[in-house]
DNA sequence: CAGCCGTGGGT
DNA sequence: TACCCAAGGCT
């Protein structure tokens, strides 16, 4: 008994417990051991499934494992990081990247202990109220957490089902079609896991290069398969690259310590530590940028430090020289700069280009 | 809605 | 090497 849905005219899927059963069946011998996962047939625990979420975002799990380790070991629940301070969350996160998302971590951890008694709405429209929590994360707490039946769209699915239905339409304009076929993927029963098992279809099997089509549950079903040009999906509208930005950041020492200040709050790094530096900007040359240094009594002599600093961001490359002084010990720092033991910087909430530019000025 | 927002891994 | 890619959200 199988029964035919039409989609959008060209897109006739053949179904009938097929292929949610076959994905279901592969999930259950194949599936990945993630720390944040349930064992096959407990239930998930909301604030690892939401915590590595957010984690997840836009980075790969390998990256993710450690950092999702040490907020676990520190914040076992979501009471507890609701009552952490927003700069031990920063410092927590540093180098992960994506900064908003922590701090929408910490509001959403308040946002839970205060609005919902420290319980997560168990509702997809009542997760996606919460800072952080967009319509993929809404869907996939719900899903995995409490198995409402729902299909999130990640990376991976996006993948897998333009190369099952040969999408040809380009992303991300074809978003909602994919949205809608991904969902016949949806058995009558474990939503969470059919969710799961696509996405570790696409990391393991469905891979963007040189898919192993063999080892694929659904292989027989496979448009883009049948054709032989599974690679070219999914189609991708071109993006243009960012310009190149030159800058200059200053190592000030006192002693053993270094001269940093906090950034802005929104923005490029919002609320990262930083060393003083020059704006970023596009065809900047390094006399600009060293007019830009802070004011330090007694300072006359910055030495620039051989070579450069690269950095690239999503949408821009950068550039940093780096300027080094010495400044006697009772010097004061500039206003809203400070001073910090070079020892501790480690604890620091430093985002990695600053990191790479104090390694570079300090020789270490 | 398209641009902004990091970083590390894989090829 | 120089790309591409990754369990996206916000404005």
């Amino acid at each position: 008994m199988s029964l035919t849905i039409v989609t959008k005219k060209k897109f006739v899927v053949a179904e009938g417990a097929s292929r949610p059963a076959l994905l279901l069946d592969w999930y259950d011998r194949h599936r990945r051991r993630l720390p944040w996962r349930a064992a096959a047939g407990e239930r998930a625990d909301p604030y690892r499934v939401w915590l590595s979420e957010i984690m997840l975002q836009q980075t790969g799990v390998k990256t993710v494992g450690p950092y999702f380790a040490k907020f676990l070991a520190r914040w076992p629940d979501v009471a507890a990081l609701g009552r952490a301070s927003l700069d031990d969350v920063l410092r927590m996160w540093a180098g992960l990247g994506y900064y908003s998302r922590a701090r929408n971590l910490h509001a959403c951890a308040v946002a839970v202990l205060r609005d919902h008694g420290g319980i997560f709405p168990d509702t997809e429209e009542g997760l996606r109220q919460l800072p952080g929590i967009g319509p993929y994360t809404a869907k996939a707490i719900a899903a995995i957490a409490f198995d409402i039946r729902t299909m999130p769209v990640d990376g991976n699915i996006e993948r897998v089902v333009s190369r099952l239905y040969a999408v040809e339409e380009p992303l991300p304009q074809t978003k909602p079609l994919i949205g809608e076929l991904a969902s016949t993927l949806l058995g009558p029963s474990r939503a969470g896991d059919s969710a799961q098992a696509l996405m570790d279809l696409g990391s393991s099997i469905c891979t963007p290069k040189k898919p192993a089509c063999a080892l694929c549950p659904l292989n027989d079903d496979c448009a883009a398969r049948s054709r032989g040009d599974q690679e070219t999906f999914p189609r991708k509208a071109p993006k243009r690259a960012g310009t190149l930005r030159r800058g200059a950041a200053f190592i000030v020492r006192r002693g053993d310590e270094l001269l940093v200040r906090t950034r802005a709050e929104k923005g490029l790094l919002g609320g990262m530590t930083e060393v003083p530096g020059s704006a970023w900007l596009a065809g900047q040359d390094d006399k600009m940028a060293l007019n830009q240094a802070p004011e330090l009594n007694g300072v006359t002599c910055w030495h620039r430090k051989t070579g450069v600093i690269t950095h690239v961001f999503t949408h821009f490359p950068l550039e940093l020289v780096i300027y080094t002084a010495d400044v006697a010990t009772r010097t004061r720092a500039p206003e809203g700069m400070r001073w910090v033991p070079i020892a501790t910087l480690a604890d620091e909430a430093l985002p990695n280009v600053m990191r790479k530019a104090i390694a570079h000025g300090l020789d270490i």
